[in-house]
DNA sequence: ACGCCTGCGGTAAGCGCTTACCGCAACGAT
DNA sequence: ATCGTTGCGGTAAGCGCTTACCGCAGGCGT
């Protein structure tokens, strides 16, 4: 007699379908992975014992069999602490992480594959555990920017597939990026040329991010193209969260240091903070000061007025990083060490121009 | 020899480990669980074995042994449509989820479990197959609204354990939810006795999501309370999304129908595409009308004016559907069919009251 | 009519781990 | 010195699948 909620008695197993349909395990498997024809009738008697019983195949043991466990790793950094019921925010600083990991999602089910998700705390120094945890339990990792170190890469890429996201290629891992010089570049030459801005500055994000290094050096070299300086140095150091963006200006605010023009910022997320704390002291934007991001991020079109940005495929680079990482499980043979996405100058308000009018829910095309 | 990237040769297993460090595969399974007292001598033996191969533990054979997979399926829907490289939009009506998930994961940390990820498709029509198939390699399920039908839900709950959100507990699954009722109505009050707005509107969410159906009866009730009538009927028909909210008010405005003094909305993202379309046509928000939304999603205090709305303590509800679900995995006896979690008012600025100047990335307690 | 080929479907091995069970060495008690 | 006790650590079974291998029944050729 089976009650309602019985699945704590035993679970089904592939024998009891063959038990009750009357077959043996072979054939069950046979029909449930559709190989080697069993004869039509004998699939009907196995689909009506599955559906009677409501059989699901336990994952565990295919996978130890097929030495394929269709799942991949993916770890992120978060800088949430958990403190019981007081959650900190900055929540949208998640935002990029999750429209990658949704493209990855949109990857892996198209092959089948279910992701395994791990997020690393900021102030967590030997990730390597967890890492491993989850390199146990899956056919590869994508790993986010953060994450590990170059030795922790490789380390771990000798023993499974890796690919890194925003990262740096290893001998054993390929890296998936976008073309930040490119998007710099373009973004710079608007800045400089259309707009004939003079007085510019980079305000940074971590100082070991290679997104970050890329980004101020095509700056720079693109400033230095029209012959002016870029406003450089320790002040001007960010940290791709809000509350850095914020900082650096109130700082520059409180010691009576000059603004100049246009504000570059490493991502659309200091912007926020930047465009935040300059209204605070009623400087317009772009009237007195331009700001610009690097991302676009949903809510980047929320903000008032809208945020001039580069536009990274966000979430087709976390399809791609899927795409690659399947080609190393399948063992197709290492794609090339490196992969980068191109990127597209985003005109709206924030640079001083005519901000566009589409709907923020509107826009296509991600 | 080794090459550097050499994870194609033939992963290592406990037997490789046994042989370096001269013991028994028994010795180093004792030692990576820290189970019975093996000596320190061969702890050590062992210990370095390990850490010289880098070896980890295959985590399909030791679910297939322990009977416990350390994971945890949650499955959600999602509006996308992947279209080889146009992704649609609507990028926000996923942070919802997302908080949740990074809530239900913050929980399953703390238990040493990870999370197995799925979406599917709003116009997946037998979202059966992803569910088992997740259900296969977890050892319960998370389910967000709108995945499977009740039916479906006592289906899957029979052979695994289950929580849903925002859902509806049946005799095999636990339910987890927020107090829409309490929300609500603290809401309605708000708008109609503090401000004393006289004609009012819910513009409602799915018509079969649990959440909404609480949501508005809670409004009418309100509303009722105090003697007038609510707006209500087919016009007032949205779908919890902004593109939803935005067709109501078009609609509205395009028949020449009069607009009431305040629109609640069944969710923030309703709220912004409302709060959009009125800009649009010059009707000022809080002014002409008001608006409100429910959740208290991060881009909510982006918004001019900022929202005010219902917060839920979003992050917390995955977390304790995780923690729900844990109970039930270990068997720990069924606890309460359903959990309901306090929200609390947030008064900004769209209601027509003054808006709080914190800075949004600093506001904390989530 | 008999043997051979074809192919469905059963038996059993093995995937990499955990752990019950047991042998054995070393120690203390008598 | 002998036996009992203790506890470390090895052997092997088993977790639920997939699949190589093989037996066997039926169809065909001669």
């Amino acid at each position: 007699m089976e009650t309602p909620d019985d699945h704590g008695s035993r679970p089904l197993t592939i024998y009891d379908v063959a038990r009750r349909a009357g077959v043996s395990i072979a054939s069950v498997s046979r029909v449930l992975n559709g190989r080697n024809s069993p004869r039509p009738e004998t699939k009907e008697k196995v689909l009506a014992a599955v559906r009677e019983l409501g059989f699901v195949p336990d994952g565990a043991a295919r996978a130890l069999s097929n030495r394929l466990k269709e799942v991949v790793g993916v770890v992120f950094r978060h800088a949430n602490v958990q403190d019981d019921d007081a959650f900190s925010d900055e929540d949208e600083s998640l935002l990029f992480t999750d429209v990658i990991n949704r493209g990855v999602e949109l990857g892996a089910r198209n092959k089948g594959f279910d992701l395994l998700m791990s997020s690393v705390d900021v102030y967590d120094h030997s990730p390597q555990g967890r890492v491993a945890s989850i390199a146990g339990k899956s056919d590869g990792l994508i790993l986010h920017d953060q994450v590990l170190s170059t030795v922790g890469i490789v380390r771990v890429a000798q023993r499974t597939p890796v690919v890194t996201l925003a990262g740096t290629p290893t001998p054993a891992s390929v890296n998936v990026r976008s073309d930040n010089a490119a998007g710099m570049r373009e973004l710079t030459r608007h800045l400089l040329v259309d707009h004939g801005y003079r007085t510019v500055a980079y305000l940074a994000g971590h100082a070991d991010s290679p997104d970050n290094l890329a980004r101020a050096e095509a700056f720079e070299l693109e400033v230095a193209e029209v012959g002016i300086e870029a406003w450089t140095g320790e002040v001007w150091r960010g940290n791709y969260m809000a509350a850095g963006g914020a900082k650096v200006i109130k700082d520059i605010l409180g010691r009576n240091l000059p603004l100049p023009r246009a504000i570059v910022c490493a991502n659309d997320q200091t912007a926020i903070g930047v465009m935040y704390t300059l209204a605070q002291h009623h400087i317009r934007v772009p009237q007195d000061v331009a700001v610009t991001g690097f991302d676009d991020i949903p809510v980047a079109r929320h903000l008032h007025p809208q945020l001039t940005t580069i536009r990274q495929p966000i979430q087709k680079l976390g399809a791609t990083a899927f795409d690659v990482l399947y080609s190393m499980i399948s063992g197709e043979g290492r794609p090339e060490p490196e992969v980068v996405l191109p990127t597209s100058l985003v005109v709206r308000g924030s640079c001083g121009c005519q901000g566009e009018a589409v709907p923020p829910w509107e826009a296509s095309e991600r």
